[in-house]
DNA sequence: TATCTTTGCGTAAAAGTTACACATCTTATA
DNA sequence: TATAAGATGTGTAACTTTTACGCAAAGATA
């Protein structure tokens, strides 16, 4: 079955999507490898990915190549950038759309694929396949970049969270620490959560809070930013 | 001549780059665009683009086709998303990846093309070719995010420049109105221009200002962010 | 000459950021 | 049980940045 009936008069590309999927545990900033059971690689870890369909966009290719992972069906995923290198794939010309997602960890499941599935923490990642370290770090570095400017934080948090929950994430995608009363007096002076009423209200029960939704499209489009 | 040699087991989209080439004419942003010769869409005014070769990347392919179409060499171009869409060119499935370019309206030549080109303001730019209208939306989108962090400015300006100018260009960018006065102190105060010794010193002949570029640089990667 | 515009510089009020102090409540520990 | 340790919500003063506007000097305009 080597058959190759798909003709053209020029020269076409490959083309695949690949997905970064950023997870947090509480504690670290965490991304979702699997474990390369084929040449060229063969046993190194990888970004999962595969090749675009002819009836999808890349953006459907990814939720596809996503849910077959993780289970997960429309969760927050990002285009971030195109990877061309002649020479990024030593078979052929191949060239991958890279988005990444933001999960909570909890609701991963193991996917359909029979490959190795495992969470890393993001500095502790092994050297990867093709040009895949490439295209975790840059998918690290729009990740802080656009949480400087829209709060999708919360795409990586349960629905519910305290203040301290909310603060390691940022630390850990930031790689920085924050005064903790500061961080509270900013986040309650941008108005973006809701308080929840737990019923107990003493001091070292600490406060619960759930994202406002509303507030959050109105800051993303004016414009947000986080900085301290 | 309808011989397709190319052939392979699945199929494969096309593969193009199309360009959003931003200039600045000193009171607003243009936008060069080309006249289609041929269809679909012949007649409609488009972006500059296409085929990505095998043995390039797509920022080398952007660059050619810059080059091709403005005889500019080495501009500045930064890619900002990949459009997929299936049903985005009537003929058949291509996937373009677009960048845009900063260039000085001065320095473009008539291109190798015999296509007729057109800089328009980008607040006048008619209704565009496949889905080249969304191309474009985002792209300005893009350059405004990206000059809140990157003083990627004075691609559009000559080398030395007045800071009147400067100030007119951000204001055609990020469409709004500064204080002249706080402007200025703003922009001393990031250090990022050199003044140029030009003679006469008096009030009304305007001090001359340069890029500075190592500055520039510092602040690219510390992180930049012009806000008023 | 008189008037207007442009430019560079200055300054005070308002807003935001930073660095802490503190009382309260819970949990851990002796 | 008493005590120490840690966490949480609130407050506040020093400091920095942003904003709004005044002003004099040098052309340009009439």
């Amino acid at each position: 079955m080597d058959e190759k009936k798909f003709c053209y008069k020029y020269p076409h590309p490959s083309v695949t999507t690949d997905c970064v999927i950023f997870g947090f545990d509480g504690a670290k900033l965490m991304v979702l490898l699997i474990e390369r059971g084929v040449e060229p690689f063969k046993g190194r870890w990888a970004l999962p990915g595969g090749f675009l369909r002819m009836d999808e966009s890349s953006e459907q290719g990814a939720l596809r190549e996503l849910n077959e992972e993780t289970g997960l069906e429309g969760a927050y995923i990002k285009q971030f950038h195109t990877f061309t290198n002649p020479q990024r794939d030593p078979r052929e010309r191949v060239i991958t759309i890279a988005y990444y997602a933001l999960v909570r960890i909890s609701d991963v499941k193991g996917g359909d694929d029979a490959a190795r599935a495992e969470w890393f923490p993001l500095d502790e990642v092994p050297a990867l396949a093709f040009d895949h370290d490439q295209i975790l770090r840059m998918a690290s570095r729009e990740l802080r970049r656009q949480i400087h400017f829209e709060p999708v934080g919360f795409e990586l948090l349960p629905k519910q969270f305290t203040m301290r929950e909310l603060q390691s994430l940022y630390e850990a995608i930031l790689d920085v620490r924050f005064d903790r009363r500061n961080f509270y007096k900013k986040m309650q002076h941008l108005e973006l959560l809701t308080q929840v009423d737990n019923g107990s209200n003493s001091r070292s029960q600490p406060f619960i809070f759930e994202f406002n939704a509303q507030k959050y499209e109105e800051l993303k489009h004016k414009g947000f930013r986080l900085e301290f």
